[in-house]
DNA sequence: TATGAATGAGCTTTCATTCAT
DNA sequence: TATGAATGAAAGCTCATTCAT
């Protein structure tokens, strides 16, 4: 009996989780197509083979659907860049592993991404900042990463000494910038003249005998 | 007689402009209050002292009524840094007050820049990207500016000689990329601080002999 | 089970038929009452019992609220004349049943008659004359009935020889006009009385050995 | 003294005349380009070279220059025909002169008469039906001429004896009914057949010893 | 759990008419 | 006589959310 009691829970749990992600993948679609405001309860439900008064069994309401679906994005986006990154390698070889993931992951995904670049509304709206603080902690996670990349180059003498929590950041802004150009159809035609140009210039940042080979 | 009908149009066209400025005032304070959702006609007029209707007389929709006030605060902003400049300045000085400026402008329109920093949907929406291409002017105007200053300091080899142009990219999104870290109460306690931390960050970047002096 | 699926799946189609149905009575009502001008969406969905969005459930627009109502009448106009047929009279006297038909049912409808003989706005606002093409469908199946029953008196010699598709034609808008010129209160006094003129002048018209009779 | 009051009342009335016809000009230019609905103070205004607030010294209001417009389309319709035949002409040769002239000239003007064909409404919205007394003046008086024609054929005994301005109402209706077919792309391909086709069946009505050549 | 009909508030836009100049 | 800025009412349409089933 409790077997089957679990069973059932655990049917029901997976029911409910597929249903979720469907949604979730439904609103993905959705913003990449048309961007925040074309995501209707009506058109994702459509999309997850719904009808629009059954998203409210998994979801609130809408802020909430689409706060889901952005951190979604964020985290996978995240962990799929540490993914690509080996962890054994040397601290600037890291580096570079990672930017060159991010920009390449970004760049696959170019127009959900395009659409999350251009419109980061969900970082203001919310009251006491609360998604903002939800959405950060994804940043914070990959530059707490870059920062150890730093942190391990500037004490193998590799790199300068610097604030590394600052320059994370400015590396990481520094990448997202790239991509965003990109997206905007004002980079560099292949995506690899790109990365190695953004790598060039953090190079200067961060290495010590770089010499100015930035271009 | 000729400078009776003189001043009447001249009356005519000061109190078009009277009007338009108004619209174009109420429209920004709304946007910084509230972000481009809280832009609905009746706000705007109500704030400009007007109705609804009388707004179609001085835009032709919303849309033009939202893209002239965005690109009047692009412009008025590169203008105004532009003007903090002392054009005969050496080449890092120039660099640095340049930055400053930028930093210390958008520091003080906080809130609308905030928004547009958030908010850049008037990239995507336009068929063709003619709002795109049309926003774009102000940053490549400034980008210019900037570009102006990394090759004169190349030439006078106290920078790195470097892909300026990509490099005047950089810097300017790191500058926009320190302003929006701190409207998110993410930056340093001071505008202060978080210039000089910038300047150190560019230092490195384009200086010939930074010592890794970045924190 | 499946009766009850059946079962539920026909209520929900006899509901959106009840409500499909009472918009477009609704709609004419509007149209009988105040013209084509006075259809708005919120006139027609209070006479319907609903709100103004409910509408749009079953409507995509206005226009095809509109077009649809219209339909309807002409299609029902057109069926209702040829029911009060009897087809197996002979020639005149079935040609003499439709007029009477068509005149009497126009004149039951008059409010509504009358704005569809005077505003026929449809027949021009389409692009590429889409409503006028299926508006016209009716108008011809009408005529096409009157020439089959042309056809068949020149056949037995009992109306002139004629080109009986233009008979039809001119036929069927001596008709309506006979019902417009009463629905602006220049016809007779009876009903009958203008029935009777109409089809001494349409006898004098087709029929062989016509007397000079029609007054 | 007397003089140049009178004069400048003249010069006035001149102006005035000027204004009034100008309008009915632009009025009758936005009707044949977009119908009645297409008739905005502003566009008629601007058409005729003067301010939207000027036209309302010149008419009281919208409906009175759509009506006036409308009333001046009508009158110069009828007369012009009326010019085109020949009074000494025998009744048939006449009444064939005058359904030309009238398919011809609706004809030539048909952006305009397509309009004033389909829609109606004038004839509809004015309280007590003034509008539409106003307006069946012209019609009347076409009418008129018609039946005097009709009843002279009668008189000789060309035409067969019939009620004279019941025919003429049904012939006029014929005519219309010709005209807007062809403005609806449903008629033959020229004017001259279009004109034969009519004069054929109205033969069929009105001349004695016509056979059944209608076709 | 799922439906989908219905609501109701909100938005942009148009336009006849007025009126101070 | 003429302007044209301004009003204000009305219209069509969209959508998040609710709720009876």
């Amino acid at each position: 009996m409790i077997q089957s009691s679990a069973k059932k829970t655990s049917r029901k749990e997976l029911l409910n989780g597929y249903r979720t992600r469907s949604l979730l993948e439904a609103t993905r679609k959705v913003i990449a197509q048309g961007g925040f405001d074309a995501v209707t309860m009506e058109r994702v439900s459509a999309e997850a083979g719904l009808t629009k008064g059954a998203v409210y069994l998994y979801f609130s309401n809408k802020e909430q659907l689409i706060l889901a679906a952005v951190e979604e994005i964020s985290s996978e986006l995240v962990e799929r860049i540490a993914a690509e990154v080996d962890a054994d390698a040397p601290p600037w070889e890291r580096l570079a592993q990672t930017l060159r993931a991010q920009l390449a992951i970004m760049d696959e995904q170019r127009d959900l991404i395009r659409v999350l670049l251009l419109d980061r509304r969900l970082l203001r709206d919310s009251p006491g900042g609360q998604h903002a603080r939800r959405l950060f902690k994804y940043r914070d996670r990959h530059e707490e990463r870059l920062r150890q990349c730093l942190d391990e180059g500037v004490r193998k003498r590799i790199f300068r000494s610097m604030d590394t929590a600052q320059a994370a950041f400015f590396i990481n802004e520094m990448t997202v910038s790239a991509a965003g150009r990109r997206m905007m159809g004002r980079g560099a035609q292949t995506l690899e003249r790109d990365i190695e140009e953004l790598l060039a210039f953090v190079g200067l940042l961060v290495r010590k005998h770089a010499r100015g080979a930035a271009g």
